[in-house]
DNA sequence: ATACTAAGTAACTAACTAGTTATTTATTGG
DNA sequence: CCAATAAATAACTAGTTAGTTACTTAGTAT
């Protein structure tokens, strides 16, 4: 960015056109538009669905011209694929970031699930793409490469947790990583997905601050129960 | 059906043409038709959402005409708050068939969870509808008198439950039946929400049958954990 | 019987929507 | 310095799509 600091004196002279009546400066900034068209598009989908979405809407988010969602990603379904591999390696990046090991097991899942519970807090697009694509069926996962050596390293984690917990005497033995990993989630993922029809069903609103605190609580008392020993 | 049994003698003389190059025998059937756009309507909306749906396709799969969609329903948005009050008021009915009472607490509970997750399988246009509305942040559901009505006597039955367990010394004290009602629906939506992902993800079939039993028997034992004394 | 109302049909339309075409303009390697 | 290439734009198009219009036909109350 510092490059012609000195007003292209150096480089060449038609720098810094200053004109004010210009037709217009236009910069070309080819990976800030595929990220502005991500972004717009991240949001989009994530508020519409991947039907619900207008690529026009996209674009004009983006502050982009349309074409260039089809120069860069093909199509509404090509665009639609990049931003899950986006979703998916975000959450796994973040993932990474956490270090279970230095914790006692216990207090390792308390931190798991919280995590988990403020990743889908704060990342709210997150739930509704992953609903539309399990609307689909998981179509367009299946064409992604991307996510398949993602695996996750995540369930490594849990299963490093599960049995250093058995080893110190306060895990049951025999529990399978995969189902205790599902089980955070899910408990999690559906109060969270589901708080706007669930705040008319139960008559309660489960999105106040304290019904969000209350919960994360009582999500942390289940999983504990589940893997505690009696 | 059986009204003009001999030919139209009695009735008028017009009854039962006959004749095979007629016009067509348009048959009046209010309540089948609407009832028929409504199954159409639930199978379209499950299976692509509300704006992926197609009053056309609707139409076509209902083997009635368009027009009788707005005759009846008004609009694409009438005919889906109609299809939210039917999906609701049918899981609200089957759960009054349970009969919880008569059942010791712990087996109230086995059974509580075990018809949660065997509706969810049963229907699962159920849980894509109510994915689909809370994109939609339940705006549709807010619109509808029926269902705040039908509010939920199902928690009534856990709280039940629960007391009686409590009183039999079985389960813990001040456990929130909305909580643990919550808890008993999120193991079986998330998983079987997300299952389609959730097979890539994990590198397991998780609609496999054997899968399928194993998770139900795991929440099962996730929901007693958390409910049971130590 | 007959007027009235509800059920049903076919064809139409205005607005929308994913994707394209044709063209211009900035950047970069030789 | 200039040809090649990549980024960007505006206007267009062919096919959909929700909703309508204008009309016919079957029951039903009087």
């Amino acid at each position: 960015m510092r490059v012609t600091d000195d007003a292209g004196v150096k480089t060449s002279g038609k720098a810094v056109p200053a004109k004010s009546a210009a037709p217009a400066p236009r910069p070309r900034e080819a990976d800030a538009t595929r990220r502005r068209i991500l972004d717009a598009a991240k949001a989009e989908f994530a508020r519409l669905g991947l039907a619900g979405a207008r690529v026009d809407a996209i674009a004009l988010r983006a502050k982009a011209n349309k074409r260039m969602i089809y120069h860069y990603f093909g199509s509404k379904e090509g665009l639609y694929v990049a931003i899950l591999d986006d979703a998916y390696g975000a959450i796994r990046a973040a993932e990474q970031q956490l270090k279970l090991d230095d914790l006692a097991p216990e207090d390792a899942i308390r931190k798991l699930v919280t995590f988990t519970w403020n990743y889908f807090i704060r990342n709210p697009e997150f739930l509704t793409l992953v609903n539309t694509e399990n609307l689909y069926r998981a179509r367009y996962l299946k064409k992604s490469t991307v996510i398949r050596e993602l695996h996750t390293p995540l369930i490594e984690m849990v299963r490093s947790i599960l049995e250093r917990g058995v080893a110190a005497g306060t895990f049951r033995p025999g529990l399978d990583p995969v189902q205790v990993n599902l089980t955070i989630a899910a408990v999690g993922y559906h109060y969270l997905n589901n708080r706007f029809t669930g705040s008319i069903i139960y008559d309660r609103d489960l999105n106040a601050r304290e019904a969000l605190d209350e919960r994360l609580a009582f999500n942390i008392e289940t999983i504990l129960r589940l893997i505690c020993r009696d």
